[in-house]
DNA sequence: TCGGTTTCGTTAATCGTTTTCCTAAATCGA
DNA sequence: TCGATTTAGGAAAACGATTAACGAAACCGA
């Protein structure tokens, strides 16, 4: 910047003035002579300095339980894509579902100065543990999953309703026998998947018998070992849930394994729709949550937050989840193969 | 901090050096009094303010395509893991393939002063384009594809070598009619694989028909399209090539509307194996490329020459991508189905 | 002609650290 | 006991922008 200055025989004032495209900054001439010499020297502003100085640096910070998994990667491209384009950069970083390492990277995030955060809470039960992150002046958004107890943005899914929608619709095949792979009970959206199959499975039946909720923790060799157990009782289920895309995947393995096929033999209904579930054979049964509009959500809400003034009160902002019918689910067969063992 | 300072009655010197963990910054009771007060009033180092005068922000730079792949969400993974356990952070951003984005995105980094830049190119054949992001003090590497004429590190798989080798495997079987859909002929990771499977057919079997080589561009879309032209054609291929996941998946689909089945009346394999391919029915034949190391390598690399004083010269590194065998390509049949139209 | 706006520009303080250069006391070897 | 070294700590100058406060022309209407 000093050698612009040099350069051009203006102060840094002017110059700096010229950048942000203030109004009435520098005459025309000026305004071309300066731009000239930046073009010519290569100059490209230190966004640090100007973050001190601003005292905000126009970045925002994801932190996510595991972005491996297709389904936060589509989230996070949707909050990318709003994020760049509302001119801020995105920090993003991985938790991997560990509640001390989320709290050590939302801390070094603040240390950054990031302008606001964006959480997929690991899956803490109570807000205690956020109360140093949102003691801060930076803004929160809670992404995929809310904290109870915590006033702050949430964007989520109608976990509960889409999930009983999706064994109410099992039930109406006529199936019984519904086994549910739930995920961590620690995590609110996954609990409130696991309630709304318990609740479609009592208002129909009375009551669950317990042996068909296993719990798996969100990976796929969780839901492999999950299916494998429920394929291990005398009389298996005729249909399964998965509460998730990756234990959907370990399910469909270990029925694979076991021989059976889908749907005459079991159907499956997985939570989370995949971009190739309709091209599998059979094509499956899933509930469609909108990945990229959460995270598109959830970025313009910080948004909103950083460029209004007025704050309005904290929101749960929830979208729709909905269930889509393909082959992998159909009426329970009277005569069944048992699995090969 | 100066209220740390003031509360402490100790310098803003000593308390940046016990921050820092200089040795033998301060006497043991000087150290626990700092600590404590910074623990009580909550403080935290800013560090913009740091990074600026340090001039290194610890914070690492990563351009992709299309981070919605999951070929990529695994690769990212494999970055940041490397990139947070050394100590930095990461700023991730997507740049669609569009070569002008990929660039303003490149130096809205170098602006925010990144240590180091990882770019995945969009696809720029020449080392032109990217001369004012090399020409600054900042580490480059790029990953999952190089740019001829650039003297830059990179870490690639081997492409031409690992596509040679699934045509030579598919020719094997007996397959001449072996159709390839290619990604888009600029970047070079792609037209290497299109060379591999060119220079099998050609030393098999002399020249390769024309029409047996379709121009994608990646996406699902493409694949799709690609592979319903293939199947127009009067004797439909025996066996398909997909170069990415993206087109494999798309050409599954179409193969899928045209009622054909996988293996018997057309093999299919694809570059890039993911996650559920192994319990898709076929479960498919791929190649595959070891995304989560190539992220860690190229993370490696950038951290080595953070560290290092030594700086050697820059490097390609290969990995090994291989092939994986699964259920979707068998021997051609004599007697095949045509596909309803 | 004169006060009041614009317009164009400058000077200098500031953001919150790190780091260079000091100093004073304590320790130490001979 | 004396010089040399080590240890503990401080004062103040950066780092490279932004911005408040101010000033000199130039313009303008009455």
């Amino acid at each position: 910047m000093n050698d612009v200055a040099e350069k051009t025989g203006v102060s840094k004032t002017t110059i700096s003035r010229i950048i942000n495209q203030i109004p009435n900054a520098a005459s025309k001439e000026t305004v071309e002579r300066v731009l000239k010499a930046i073009d010519e020297l290569g100059y490209y502003p230190n966004q640090v300095a100007a973050s001190l100085k601003r005292t905000t640096t126009r970045t925002i910070g994801l932190v996510m339980g595991d972005i491996e998994n297709p389904f936060f990667g589509l989230m996070i491209k949707g909050v990318e894509e709003v994020v760049r384009s509302s001119g801020y950069s995105l920090i993003l970083a991985n938790s991997n579902y560990d509640d001390a390492l989320e709290h050590d990277l939302c801390m070094l995030m603040l240390s950054k100065q990031v302008d606001a955060i964006l959480i997929a809470p690991s899956g803490f039960s109570s807000c205690k543990q956020y109360a140093p992150i949102l003691d801060r002046q930076t803004h929160v958004v809670f992404i995929d999953n809310y904290v109870p107890g915590c006033n702050v943005d949430s964007v989520i899914v109608n976990n509960y309703e889409a999930s009983k929608e999706a064994c109410d619709y099992l039930i109406s095949l006529g199936h019984k026998k519904i086994a549910f792979i739930a995920g961590p009970a620690n995590r609110i959206s996954s609990d409130q998947r696991t309630k709304g199959f318990v609740g479609a499975m009592e208002e129909e039946f009375g009551s669950l018998e317990p042996s068909l909720l296993k719990r798996g923790d969100h990976t796929i060799a969780g839901g492999y070992r999950c299916m494998a157990e429920l394929l291990q009782q005398p009389e298996i289920p005729t249909a399964v849930f998965a509460s998730n895309n990756l234990m959907t995947v370990g399910a469909l393995g270990a029925i694979k394994d076991a021989g059976l096929s889908i749907p005459s033999d079991i159907s499956i209904l997985g939570f989370d729709d995949m971009y190739w579930y309709s091209i599998n054979q059979p094509s499956l049964t899933a509930v469609d949550q909108p990945a990229y509009e959460i995270g598109q959500t959830a970025a313009k809400r910080v948004v909103m937050r950083l460029r209004n003034k007025k704050q309005p009160s904290p929101e749960v902002i929830e979208l729709k989840a909905k269930l889509i019918v393909r082959d992998s689910t159909a009426p329970p067969q009277p005569h069944r193969n048992a699995p090969k063992t």
